[in-house]
DNA sequence: TAAGAGTGGTTCAGATTTGAACAACGACCC
DNA sequence: GGGTCGTTGTTCAAATCTGAACCACTCTTA
């Protein structure tokens, strides 16, 4: 269980650090963060609520809450889906897509010098596949 | 950064997990278990009100809240820390003993069924030592 | 021994999350 | 067509988390 102990605690303290730095480099939340690169990395930069929520792994009604602070911050829009009249699409703004460049570097960089940086490369390929694996079995029996 | 990726959504998804089988069998968050397992693994079941914060991982303020809720529950109390007036211990009590002993296997079961019987034996011990390499690094520059 | 600085916990306001309830739409079957 | 069921997103109340402000106590230092 040494493992899960760690596995804890390490995910704790790092979103902390994150948390933080987000914070201080664009007045952003992590979860608000991860909102913005999921949408960055989709082409057209939309995605359904629902399937959006599903990605970041919050529950649909947080989401609304997040795009909605997004939408006051002028970073992502609401679009009303094409061919599905209650469907809603979460669209980054092109002022989404500049805060995102401005950010990421920092917020990489933390991730980098305090998860990928401390471990080998050996390490990090072992536990990709690890991750990747457990990931896959969660959300397939979610 | 796929293995942040896949390292985030894997911790979001097992953290939704937990919470719903440690309410469903217990009542409890993942937040107040990990309290009552720091102290049970503590000599005198006994600690520091922000010695336990700093090892479950949450600010002051949340810790106090939730030593409140389980003390309301009867699974801790508070007792003052001999030798510093201004201290608090947080004690486990009998209840909370038996608590955690009826909890502790459900709980065990989600995170070995979704996390550690998912990987082979080598990928576990990988994974332990590299968190455990960031964990030491988190704490120490936090 | 009397400041002055530091620590330990609590309180408070504000932000965020969740699940349940709800309303509106789509899909399907008769 | 019309009814039934599933899906979509929002709203709502309740619970929780955080950081700042705040007391109470401890520790140094002159």
């Amino acid at each position: 269980m040494a493992a899960w102990r760690a596995f804890l605690s390490t995910a704790h303290l790092l979103e902390r650090r994150i948390e933080e730095q987000l914070k201080a480099a664009a007045g952003l939340t992590h979860p608000q963060y991860e909102i913005l690169t999921r949408l960055s990395d989709t082409p057209g930069h939309q995605m359904r609520m629902t399937e959006l929520a599903k990605g970041v792994v919050v529950s649909k009604s947080a989401l609304t809450y997040q795009i909605t602070q997004l939408e006051k911050a002028g970073l992502v829009e609401r679009a009303t889906c094409p061919g599905d009249e209650r469907g809603v699409l979460a669209v980054l703004t092109d002022a989404g897509v500049r805060c995102l460049e401005r950010v990421a570097p920092g917020h990489l960089e933390v991730v980098r010098a305090y998860l990928i940086d401390r471990i080998s490369r050996e390490e990090l390929h072992t536990m990709t596949t690890a991750m990747q694996k457990t990931e896959t079995v969660l959300r397939a029996s979610g």
